[in-house]
DNA sequence: TCGTCCAACGAACGTTGTTCGTCCTCCGCG
DNA sequence: CGCGGAGGACGAACAACGTTCGTTGGACGA
């Protein structure tokens, strides 16, 4: 990262030498060269955008414009928007630590990587939104499930349910992730009034009783939550239902 | 280019027509009454373009070209695209059938009404992603969310558990369905191959086995899963999971 | 019969992703 | 030392998107 803001030092030093040359009588150097465009400037222009104003910022323009230059610049080294978007879920995948798996722990471990990769994705808010989009699974993306699986498999789950069920977790973290940063920006009613949760209750509460009898009762536990608990609860009850070696037999049942 | 000068040409020829009619006897049909737009009509032409060409096709152009009208139309029945997506997934919301709570099967009963749920996302490729986005949850969502919290309240699961395994699994069936319409529109590769599974286990496959070591062991695992197999054993996973009235023990050690 | 109001219209604006032709700069070779 | 060739940067342009706004036409009430 040092490096990366260096060379960015460089390509100001560099405009700099370029405004002092066209303040001088020189017409000459009309464009003085600037800092190569690479794949990894453009990745740390889009994640710091994203990191700051959200992903719907996150646009080729203003990428292209953080890097000084044109958006069509970036299509020399990106094919696409969505390749972009998949090389920053990439990025971020690379910084999930995974664990040496431990048999005795293998469920606290799981559970570790899920938090950090909801944490990776919650620090760039509506990032997750192309980690659900994300087309193919890239080496990066890949070396979590791979992680995620020696974990699971040290636990004794056999590889059928320890696959599915790491896709499942996976699915369930970008999803909750999403579902999350929405709630950065306020929920805004139609009149742009702020629904907090004491409002979303009494809200529930007014709710006609004959239809919605348990929506009525239960308000409270509906809108529930705070922190992550509703993340922990899920992640526990998808870890906690795999078992040693044996998959479910009724899987078959329910086809 | 062209057709923008077109446009900008029938444009003024139409007024000058307008002129002419202006000068001449015949008033000539000013105007054809056309069906009234409305709400109901809007959501039908939708939910057809999202039937026949995917979400993506899904524009106010589209459907306001499926009315025989202009973009701008729309906007006196719906306020946003967004409200136009909450509109969407309201009326799919209203397809689904809730069974009366029994004691008995109330496993198989919230397993049925996720089923239907997914059913709908997928008739209609990509809307779970509106589903995703949906920023306050209607009275036709709500309406599934307050029967699927009849039903496990009747199996004897406690309100806390069942507003949260709701929540999951509500999550779950849309992120699910979200994924699974991406398949349609094949995934390919840069070279634009088209990668079946077979290919896609060939590849896991190639991985280097000193990096992936489990990947590459159970490809066929990580790649398997017909139909709608992952479907259920997640959701198994999830309403397995719920006990009679006693709360996790852990989730207060997990904060 | 007239006046008022509202919905429909379509042109326009500001964005978005993406493409293309041109120019500049650097690198390797004679 | 001079010179092509090639590739990257550039910016203007295109098509399509959501959204806004002034205008207009027709239907309904007085």
């Amino acid at each position: 990262m040092a490096d990366r803001s260096a060379s960015r030092g460089v390509a100001s030093r560099d405009q700099w030498a370029a405004q002092i040359a066209a303040l001088g009588g020189a017409p000459a150097a009309p464009r003085v060269r600037k800092a190569p465009i690479t794949v990894d400037r453009i990745l740390d222009a889009a994640l710091r955008l994203v990191e700051a104003e959200g992903f719907d910022a996150l646009t080729m323009r203003r990428v292209a414009g953080a890097l000084d230059t044109g958006p069509g610049s970036l299509y020399a080294h990106v094919r696409n928007k969505a390749e972009l978007d998949d090389l920053l879920i990439g990025e971020l995948s690379k910084k999930v630590a995974l664990p040496a798996p431990d048999p005795a722990t293998w469920r606290t471990q799981a559970m570790d990587v899920c938090r950090q990769l909801r944490d990776q994705y919650l620090r760039y808010p509506g990032i997750s939104r192309a980690a659900l989009a994300a087309t193919p699974r890239s080496l990066d993306t890949l070396r979590i499930a791979e992680g995620m699986l020696a974990i699971l498999l040290a636990g004794g789950v056999s590889p059928q349910s320890a696959a599915w069920a790491i896709d499942a977790a996976l699915l369930y973290v970008a999803a909750y992730s999403f579902e999350a940063s929405l709630r950065r920006d306020p929920v805004t009613d139609t009149d742009g009034r702020v629904l907090d949760r004491a409002e979303r209750i009494a809200r529930f509460e007014m709710l006609p009783a004959t239809r919605f009898p348990n929506t009525v009762a239960y308000a409270r536990e509906l809108n529930s939550g705070d922190g992550h608990e509703r993340f922990d609860f899920t992640l526990d009850l998808l870890i906690r239902g795999l078992t040693r070696d044996e998959p479910h037999d009724d899987e078959r049942a329910s086809r």
